[in-house]
DNA sequence: GTCTATAAAGGGATAGAC
DNA sequence: GTCTATCCCTTTATAGAC
């Protein structure tokens, strides 16, 4: 998929090795302390230099900041995006794009960049759209087209609003372990608590969607 | 429901007129611009006063920021307890529920909390501690013993694992609303598309839940 | 590009008069 | 309790030497 682009590249080379230093240790200050607490002093403390090379490479503290999310955020949409489903069946693509939903979701790399996100997404509206499309939206989507391809019978499974089904799927799946993960720093869970609470889900999203002689002829779950 | 305890009440009288009113000028402050951008001066720019004042009234910005987090959770807990469910049948409870959670989840009160407690939940563990327990947990809490209580085959519902489908059910109806208020800062929903988002959710998680013939005779939906 | 040194502003917090 | 005035510290950002 489209890698994130960047906000605007400021003056100097884009790249250089100093500049990269500087970026990675900005990230690690940031995803810890967030914006207003990192301050410059502490991260030169880290990458060795001086203030003047910091200014040098970035505009300011806020470009230095967008630059920040952007790095982060194009390694998390990455990996979402490297989800392939092709060739699989309903459940097994259901069980499969979960465990890594859930897997990714609650990573301590881009549960950092979702606080972080959340925090300053008034002052940075950019950020938050940004984060938001190449995150969860793109999750929903892929799961929506993926929903819609198997949406013929299979396992008695047919949706009409795929894009509904795709949220409620990745909503039942994430959403407690993400907000205790965001408030009570809750470890990551493990990788068979995933298969197990993934098993779970998808078993219940499919029993949701089950057709049934009672069921309506519409069959579906009109929404918005 | 239980009030949330102050978390320590500082030196002078806890209750004066100039204190309420350094209070909730601080509740709007914080809330807008978050810990860090909050300023003493910005403060006392809007209630009138002194410096001097706020410090004879609190200990310090971190206890400011504290009361302020309580004054705020008290009054959504408050409005969450608030839901009584005695004598509703289980889909008219549901839907009782569930247009009072959406509609208090995506307040803008309740967003503003929400953002300001993620963002400083590392500095502040208590303060995201106190959020999660008066606040999701009381509500899955709620359901959980709501769902239980109609756990007889009413409606051929019957459910092994109330907490789980508690959340699922919380979490299908809130999710992506939350998650879009709290990132591009969506509208909250009207009080129709809440009432129709509802019943979409009520209905298709009555159908997760209805008995089969065809059932394994388990029935849950095995969790963690 | 990279450093040292410093500017200019604003932050939290307090002393002391009333 | 409330004010004025101020202390002391940190912040972002830059000037100027190399």
């Amino acid at each position: 998929m489209q890698q994130i682009q960047a906000i605007k590249p400021t003056g100097p080379a884009k790249t250089s090795a100093k500049r990269d230093a500087i970026l990675e240790a900005a990230v690690e200050l940031f995803l810890e302390v967030g914006y207003g607490a990192a301050s410059i002093n502490t991260l030169i403390a880290h990458v060795g230099g001086s203030k003047a090379t910091v200014y040098a490479h970035f505009e300011n503290k806020e470009r230095l900041f967008e630059a920040v999310v952007d790095e982060v955020l194009s390694e998390v949409s990455t990996a979402m995006s490297g989800i392939d489903l092709a060739g699989f069946g309903l459940r097994d693509g259901l069980q499969y794009v979960g465990e890594h939903l859930l897997h990714l979701v609650t990573s301590k790399r881009h549960i950092d960049l979702a606080r972080l996100v959340i925090a300053e997404a008034q002052r940075f509206p950019e950020i938050g759209r940004i984060y938001y499309d190449h995150g969860p939206a793109l999750a929903y989507k892929g799961l929506s087209v993926f929903l819609l391809e198997h949406s013929n019978g299979e396992g008695s499974f047919r949706v009409t609003d795929e894009d509904t089904a795709a949220a409620w799927f990745a909503s039942m799946l994430i959403h407690r372990s993400f907000l205790e993960r965001l408030c009570i720093g809750t470890e990551p869970p493990s990788s068979r608590q995933i298969e197990v609470k993934v098993e779970a889900v998808v078993t219940a999203f499919l029993d949701m969607y089950r057709l049934r002689a009672t069921m309506k002829s519409e069959g579906g779950y009109p929404c918005d």
